[in-house]
DNA sequence: TACGTACCTGACGTTGACGTAAAGGATGGG
DNA sequence: CCCATCCTTTACGTCAACGTCAGGTACGTA
């Protein structure tokens, strides 16, 4: 019920995470900010939630605070945000989310270390890997969508057989 | 699997239910077609899934034979197969397609009565509510189509990032 | 220092959509 | 008549994805 309360006159800059570099690595802030509960308030999921993605190995916070406590990254909540959309759009369980996330994860994580060591080769295989799976899943969203145009195309068709019983409009 | 087999060999001329009249009401054939079974294998649901639908009032059989046995007529089957469709591209629950199919199913009452007593009022206002409700199904599986557009465009960009990190492929 | 709030870790409860036996009735063939 | 199949109802089991306490901890503040 009450999971949201706007942190309403918190002196912070928002742009914390303008993030051009893309380098979000560990929990910069150090107030309320990327605790459990504001970001269950802004992504709209429950705290429960967030700790049960946690324990399935879907989402681990960035970081823990001294005390103990979850600190998630801007790019933590994006993810939240990512889940809750395979979910929602493509019916899918959290395994097969898993399986996309793991998939992305790693390609973050060659791409950081590319960076520093362009020597790739197993990492050029592992990226092309995390690749192919995205692709799968596109394959598997275009699917979806092309199966769901069929079933608009065929509901308006029996719309309109309805509507044409009872005379036009 | 099989979602579509011609029931082949029966000596059942097979457009029984052509029907361009509309009537299917009734459980037409004696044997086993029709039976919970049979439906179950053409469908790809189980016998169990067919028993639950009756159980909480999605899908009654036609009839039943003197025996007690469910006896299915094809709109069943077709309404099975909706069904099974709301559920996997919807990600509708069963409460969420009750409401559907029953608007469907009152639209094809009235039609039924209607061809018989057109003096509609009554029946024009109920086919209108019906008309309704598939409008609402429709702009929601609209709604759906148009996110999964973005949801896609948005997978081709990171695709794209990735494949261009590792030189054009 | 006491309080309130937000957080923590268990651990058990809930709900939807079935799966899976158990025990028995109908029916057609050999 | 017996048997094999297919069906029936009743009832308990399961699994994912959380919900909901309970009991304890960290921390800012009046």
């Amino acid at each position: 019920m009450s999971t949201r309360a706007a942190p309403a006159g918190s002196g912070v800059p928002a742009d914390v995470d303008a993030d051009p570099g893309g380098y979000h690595r560990h929990c910069d802030h150090g107030a309320g900010l990327g605790s459990i509960g504001s970001v269950a308030a802004r992504t709209g999921v429950s705290e429960r939630t967030l700790r049960y993605y946690e324990e399935v190995g879907l989402l681990t916070p960035a970081a823990r605070r001294p005390g103990g406590s979850r600190c998630y990254c801007e790019a933590d909540v994006e993810k939240v945000l990512r889940i809750r959309e395979l979910q929602a759009l493509m019916g899918f369980n959290l395994e097969e989310i898993r399986a996309v996330v793991d998939a992305e994860d790693r390609l973050d994580d060659v791409r950081d270390r590319y960076r520093r060591s362009p020597d790739g080769d197993q990492q050029r295989r592992v990226a092309e890997e995390g690749i192919q799976a995205l692709e799968d899943l596109r394959s598997s969203v275009q699917a979806k969508l092309d199966r769901l145009g069929v079933f608009l195309a065929e509901l308006d068709a029996r719309i309109a057989r309805h509507r044409q019983r009872l005379g036009r409009r």
